[in-house]
DNA sequence: ATACTATACATCGATCTGATATATAGGCAG
DNA sequence: CTGCCTATATATCAGATCGATGTATAGTAT
């Protein structure tokens, strides 16, 4: 599951251009699984190598040639041989957490600023999910429903944690007391 | 914050030789920041390269020479000047979300299988972070803990929600209806 | 008039990932 | 006592990805 094989998944909802890719890469795959330029017009030019794809080069007057991508007979076969993976890796690097991890380095002011803006960040991308979801009269399918559901889980678990246990920075905490889990 | 400044931090609490870092990135930053060897050594390099620490190389009969890591004054600047980032990011890349979007592209089975997995996966994470916290009599400073918690309520609502909704993949499941947050 | 935003392509250096290679020593099971 | 695994300790390399930048045009605000 790398950025070649998102991209052929998205070309099963019809064909499309590197553009209109990375903007599906923006909107319903933002909160999980980002890409920009630089991987997937590569991507894309791997698949057609492969013939997973064919490309239709469409001449437009002024602005560069659009070129659209459609999925092949051997772009599915690739695609349903990725999708049988049983555990797809769900990772994390958070420049957040390794800051928090030296807070003791840092002064309690700028501990405080990065808290708030790691809530800023959640509420932008809760208020993000949100209007995705709502900015479509057609039905998602229910995987894509299931991965919104789960981005806002996850923020508003993000959101809580960091609200409630933020006094854990103030002057006077312990630092023998255990963090209470939940 | 990338790993060149993460094992500025890491030096902070004495002097260590790659092989060291490696196993703190495996331990302590685990769950939300892992670097192979691959990162670590031309990290190393580059920050020695920089001033930003010095290395000693220790013979050893038989092993090769233990090269040993120490924080220079550099080192203490440029590591504040990282932390004093008030916005570092928290990302997140996850192959099982970019699949679950594509899980009507998969068999009733192949989908129940990569839920199990996540929720094994998490439970498998649960467990490393309550051994990890009780492994040392010492007590980690309060970002630390702060981080523990942050990657066990992160791992208990990624569990829960999993749960909670992965009936959203019977196939009755109608196409129309909105997932319910929380 | 100027600036910004959107469409649409593409490249590039820096960094990161995951696998692999090299070499030695100690423990332990057959 | 031999083979196998694990731990210590180094390092490299191909391939993937990130983030910024570049080129062009055209429409829309201020």
């Amino acid at each position: 599951m790398d950025v070649k094989t998102v991209c052929l998944g998205m070309l099963t909802e019809g064909e499309a251009s590197g553009y209109d890719l990375k903007k599906a890469f923006e909107s319903s795959f933002g909160h999980c699984f980002a890409a920009g330029y630089g991987s997937i017009y590569p991507a894309l030019a791997s698949l057609a190598e492969n013939g997973c794809v064919d490309c239709k080069e469409i001449a437009q007057d002024g602005k560069p040639d659009r070129k659209v991508y459609r999925i092949t007979d051997k772009g599915w076969d690739m695609l349903h041989a990725e999708l049988a993976n049983p555990a797809p890796s769900h990772k994390v690097r958070s420049e957040f957490l390794a800051q928090m991890a030296f807070a003791h380095l840092m002064t309690p002011e700028q501990v405080q600023t990065v808290l708030d803006s790691r809530i800023e960040d959640a509420d932008r991308n809760l208020k993000f999910i949100d209007e995705f979801e709502n900015s479509c009269d057609c039905d998602w399918p229910a995987g894509v429903r299931f991965t919104l559901g789960f981005g806002r889980a996850m923020l508003q678990a993000m959101k809580t944690y960091v609200e409630e246990n933020r006094h854990m920075f103030d002057d006077s905490a312990a630092t023998t007391k255990k963090v209470a889990a939940r």
